[in-house]
DNA sequence: CATTTGCTTCATTTTTTCTTGAAACGTCTG
DNA sequence: CAGACGTTTCAAGAAAAAATGAAGCAAATG
């Protein structure tokens, strides 16, 4: 009986359950809680929504609305389908979860790694600046930066073949 | 030139790497920026440090070394060495990286992947309260869920042996 | 033992990140 | 073509996360 934010109808369990476990699972991977709720939300519902159907019903601003979808499409997890007779755009979730595991890897951890590797390559030439005594030591450190950047470049891509299953 | 912060020897290049390249990657698993300073730092020191040798160094507050290296401390990335005829504690960074990989798995994937199985259980129970119309689908749905939590859940302990290398 | 030293804890402040909502901009529509 | 409608954008505000430093504690020291 508890008088919901605004109008829009109350939340039903299932959407709730399926709101909160992707808010956990897409903040892991950096994004903010307004776009796990619309995911989410998205998920489970049997039509398509329109932005407003979207933000009455999770409570969430205009703004978040509006950039937590564009976001979402940037990433092909949500997709506008034109409904008939119908101003507003609706949206559906895509439902190949693989996009967010590959989104992740393509735009957070590749990128890092090539950074990664730029550095180390910096930090080789840095040694020969440092006294006699501790150079070998430190570039036996680089040494094994080098071997996990090694295996994490390859562990990427045999992931982002995993995900697509 | 410049004058640094405080007193402390400036940082040197390589240091200076080493300490941005942790940063980047802890972070990513959800770790503030002075603990990556803390481990980076240590990652290519030559000596043990005590903590207030790694504060002036890096410009951190007391709290946060202090808070920094407990939680090294706590999955082990750091040790407290002992060095003769010095009374603080002395840090050394433990080289073995994929601590950072295991524990993040361990206390961040798992525990969510767990509670989304509960969820999904829940979900599934709520599928009887929905118009006989929508079931289908939306059972579609949570099969599909189910399907990426199984994936994820065998795909952890093999990432964690491969870190082990 | 009284004092100094090293460390931890935690209330407060600072910084960063996320959300809000008003303004602006294109449509559609009658 | 004048309004209404749907959406994007972005400056300002709110919330969350991290850093600070003073207070307190517990060893070591002399």
């Amino acid at each position: 009986m508890a008088a919901e934010r605004e109008a829009a109808s109350a939340l039903q369990e299932l959407e709730v359950e399926a709101i909160e476990m992707f808010i956990n699972f897409l903040r892991l991977i950096g994004l903010p809680k307004s776009v796990g709720e619309i995911y989410g939300l998205l998920f489970v519902a049997p039509r398509p929504m329109a932005m407003d159907d979207i933000m009455d019903r999770l409570g969430i601003s205009l703004g978040a609305a509006s950039q937590g979808l564009k976001l979402l499409r940037s990433f092909g997890a949500v997709r506008v389908v034109y409904e008939r007779g119908e101003r507003r755009d609706h949206y559906v979730a895509d439902l190949e979860l693989s996009r967010f595991a590959t989104v992740f890897i393509k735009e957070e951890l590749q990128p890092r790694m090539d950074m990664a590797a730029e550095r180390i390559k910096r930090m080789e030439h840095a040694l020969s600046a440092l006294p006699a005594k501790e150079r070998k030591a430190t570039r036996e450190r680089i040494e094994r930066l080098k071997h996990w950047l090694d295996k994490g470049r390859k562990l990427l891509p045999w992931l982002i073949r995993f995900m697509k299953l």
